[in-house]
DNA sequence: TTGAAAGCGCTAACAG
DNA sequence: CTGTTAGCGCTTTCAA
């Protein structure tokens, strides 16, 4: 940066806020000290800067999953609404438990990024707060982080609403298929979808036997494997509601092997409107997935006061997708 | 870090050293100034250290896409392997021919990272000397960047045993559908496959008819089209090479929808071994995906003097994975 | 093995 | 609007 002040003529100080973008310069000035940047080809060095300033000029972003369809696109939007404004995307992922807990005991992010996104990972207030605790904004993305920004769909309607079109077609024996995550536990996206199921089957003063909720770990085996379940029960639903569309595909499969006609034989309902979904004439609610990243890269510049509105929640709708996998039971 | 120094009452420099790890400190000490560290919840300011050392404790990586299968799975592979080293992971995409030109005209990994893996974009040698001109060691990860450490399959072996797998069932008119990429042309795997599949026909003696190369966009879509051409040419093919499984999707829609079967109507052949690929029951072409993203940590971390084995080119095999869409041609 | 001290390249008062 | 200057929190010689 001295080589650009002394090639502009100008003091440092200058030639900082002309880079920075700081007020407080004229605007020939400001031309000038560009123009001899580039020439010089060069760029401000980060670490100076940060340690200058205390802002490191990039965000984090906590995921479970990086290959799955979910979580990749919502990094997707996030770089997306990041890439414009010159913010550094930090990836960091937690898949088991046992990564989970060393991300909180070593909290890795710590004085390297601005801002934290957390994708679809449920924390309890204390995890919050440890994350929160170090200054720095955090914010949940499908997941709702105890007093922080967040952005997300209403699980439990968009559950509760596939439901509904089950029984307005006419079915009243409707299975759930239930998914765990790689602790074997259920996630909060899980939890809500399930309680929109229980909503509306109680709205349609339906019953739910134990037989009819079948868990699955997440994915299409798990799909099968609750789906060949709940066919073994002694009177087997005429629908299936499925809490993710990979679970619905398993479902699917099972299906087929079975020589059973989705829709025909039996209905399935996915969630998420997976890319698969249209190619296996799936059922399902869509929701906005990139949007979720890019609307979590807004929330995120806005807690560091440098975007436009800033809004403490913002939840997208859901939109009912109705395919082939879906139609009114037999012999009704 | 001054704070532990006097609450462990020793010098700056002593817990520097403890801290990072250097030799020049007496085990005693060293347990003595981590312990104080972790009491006191202290990390290390990774811009200052930066500042005075010239690292960065990150390395970056520029993907074309985040939200295709082959891409996060390569960056799953990739955080895979830098997890453990404590290295920070930052993520840059260009997608567009437009966001691949900001990219190197900004460079925005300069002074931000150690070291560079490009995944799967085919660069020329002065873009490739443009990035490592920065004096960060650059590796190609599924693309050979002119010089530089590199990690993939052989694309042209694999192709070409694809095809053979096809011309040893009996085919003859074997078509193929190539991918482009957003900008409209041919990546360097696509080049390759295609090379593959030219080699191996050639060494059967069989002829390729124009009307036998489709071309299309990736993608499910872009697949579904180009079977639709090849399927009305004069004489259509037995079967069908796809340069990627996404293509191999859409050509198998094609035929659902013109009420023909895959493998006993048409063989269809894939290629990557994606997820859903088992589920349609595709024959296809399996690379390690993961695999080449951690062996590019590895690399990454080789070129930093921080791994074992340094290597200057890892091709790692794939193997041909024979399903339900590749079937004798009828009537031979 | 340990300590003292000189920067690393910026930002942000502060002064002009 | 511009210049001067004091750190930011480390790493790394160099000396002891």
């Amino acid at each position: 940066m001295a080589d650009v002040a002394r090639s502009a003529q100008v003091a440092l100080s200058t030639v900082s806020r002309a880079l920075g973008g700081k007020p407080g310069v004229s605007e020939e000035q400001r031309a000038r000290i560009l123009a001899v940047a580039r020439e010089l080809d060069y760029a401000v060095s980060p670490a100076a800067s940060g340690l200058a300033s205390g802002r490191t000029g990039a965000v984090g972003v906590l995921v479970p999953h990086i290959d799955r369809w979910f979580h990749s696109t919502v990094l997707a939007g996030l770089e997306d609404g990041l890439r414009e404004t010159g913010m550094d995307l930090l990836l960091y992922r937690a898949e088991s438990a046992g990564e989970r807990s060393a991300f909180f005991s070593a909290l890795p992010f710590r004085r390297r990024v601005d801002a934290l996104a957390v994708v679809a990972i449920s924390l309890s207030e204390a995890e919050t707060a440890a994350l929160a605790g170090h200054g720095i904004p955090v914010i949940g993305i499908s997941c709702r982080l105890p007093g922080q920004r967040f952005v997300g769909i209403d699980d439990a309607a968009g559950a509760a609403a596939a439901v509904r079109h089950l029984t307005n077609l006419g079915h009243r024996r409707i299975a759930v298929i239930r998914t765990t995550t790689v602790t074997g536990s259920y996630g909060a996206a899980s939890a809500e979808r399930y309680r929109g199921y229980r909503q509306a089957m109680a709205e349609r003063g339906l019953e739910v036997p134990d037989a009819y909720v079948a868990s699955a770990p997440w994915g299409v085996e798990g799909g099968a494997e609750a789906m060949a379940q709940l066919l073994a029960s002694s009177r087997p639903p005429t629908a299936v509601f499925c809490e993710s569309d990979e679970v619905a595909i398993g479902a699917l499969r099972t299906l087929r092997r079975s020589n059973l006609v989705p829709g025909r034989d039996l209905s399935v309902m996915g969630f998420d409107d997976h890319l698969m979904a249209d190619l296996l004439d799936l059922s399902t609610v869509a929701q906005p997935v990139q949007d979720q990243g890019r609307i979590g890269a807004d929330l995120l510049l806005a807690a560091l006061g440098r975007g436009e509105a800033d809004r403490p929640e913002v939840v997208l709708p859901t939109r009912l997708v109705v395919r082939g996998t879906t139609a009114s039971p037999q012999g009704r």
